[in-house]
DNA sequence: AAACCTATAGTTAGCAC
DNA sequence: TGTGCTAACTATAGGTT
């Protein structure tokens, strides 16, 4: 006749980490769902965002979120300043590896730059340093001793050029069979630019295959 | 000697969103703690990590964490692959923001880099062409039309400067107290360079002022 | 708004399946 | 693991301050 209570109900246990594992376990998931019901109701009440994130002593994820629980993180993290604080550093490293790739990219497109830059400063000098080279094109009394040096040479090259040409021009017109090679810019240029006093006159009848010279209108 | 009931206690009440707003607002001042109480026990009775983020009616964030709320979402977050989908792209595009800065950057740099190179290879092929136009130290049977009109205005801007020179030299024969400007260079020249067969021949004594040329010694 | 009160709705510990 | 039971424990609706 006696009644066996089947249990004695619930137990005030205090609110410190719960040492027998199996017993912990079965704790955690019931207060777990209990803890995902409130946040559902609390939505349902108050028309709220709530996103939960859980990690179980075996270190699995539960999550509960409303409507999800990225959005709701989003949201938190785009107001709450990421602080680069320590815990955050990590992820944060791993999100900015694009920005570190970046970075060294830039970097390497800046240090090219630079020579680009210096390669091209360099051949402008050049360009401009070979424009002072026409300085045979200037006063002939503002020229320095180096420069006359150089007229002298170049006016010799010129002179042997203008022999061999010349020779070639006598062979030519003792051999008419030879074809007329290099010859063909020259006849152009008589036709189009021999104008009387200022023209290159060139005496191809002269004999003496050395013979050439310079004469201009004034003389 | 009637005990009145101060209260009917606790009502049930239906899982909805509360109409009435200022009850709403307690309801969720009252539960929201309610939520963050479940939670820290749910911590301490089982050594878990949680993390709870809320968003009030009025759009204000209410977080529970422990031990942070940041470092249990990047634990979550780098678990659960960020998916980039809908939902996280406005984070994600803040987040990027300096990356689309730096990427715009690159483009900038890129672009310049462009410019540099092509103006650097313009540069350089100016120069060679420059080079080129040392033509008139080559065979002159080997010039094209181009090039001999251009020998033509050079060699008659030579005559020019000669025929200054010359006067000038006149002008010094017949007037001793004029400083040689100019001329100390041609004297150094002289001395030095004017080798018997390749120099330059100027005929000073010559009395008209127009009259130069050049004369070789293989005349 | 927040803090307290009270009766009661809701949660859950311990046990069994 | 999860579910069901039940008594006890806790949270909280509605009120007052």
């Amino acid at each position: 006749m006696s009644k066996k209570k089947s249990s004695l109900g619930r137990q005030k246990i205090p609110i410190e980490k719960i040492p027998k594992k199996s017993h912990l376990q079965v704790t955690f998931s019931k207060r777990r769902s209990g803890l995902f019901k409130k946040a559902s109701e609390l939505c349902t009440l108050c028309g709220v965002e709530i996103a939960i994130v859980v990690f179980s002593p075996a270190d699995k994820a539960f999550s509960f979120g409303h409507p999800e629980v990225e959005s709701i993180i989003d949201r938190f993290l785009t107001r709450n300043p990421p602080q680069d604080s320590s815990a955050h550093q990590l992820v944060e490293a791993h999100r900015n590896a694009n920005v570190r790739d970046l970075n060294i990219q830039l970097t390497q497109l800046l240090n090219h730059l630079e020579i680009e830059k210096k390669q091209g400063e360099e051949i402008e000098h050049m360009r401009k340093a070979r424009q002072r080279q026409f300085w045979w094109e200037s006063p002939i009394d503002e020229l320095g001793l180096h420069e006359l040096v150089q007229l002298k040479g170049s006016i010799e090259e010129l002179k042997k050029n203008l022999g061999k040409f010349a020779s070639k021009c006598i062979m030519e017109q003792s051999n008419v069979s030879t074809p007329n090679i290099g010859i063909s810019g020259f006849g152009r240029y008589d036709s189009l630019e021999n104008k009387p006093g200022v023209g290159i006159n060139l005496a191809p009848t002269i004999p003496n295959a050395y013979y050439y010279g310079f004469r201009n209108g004034y003389l």
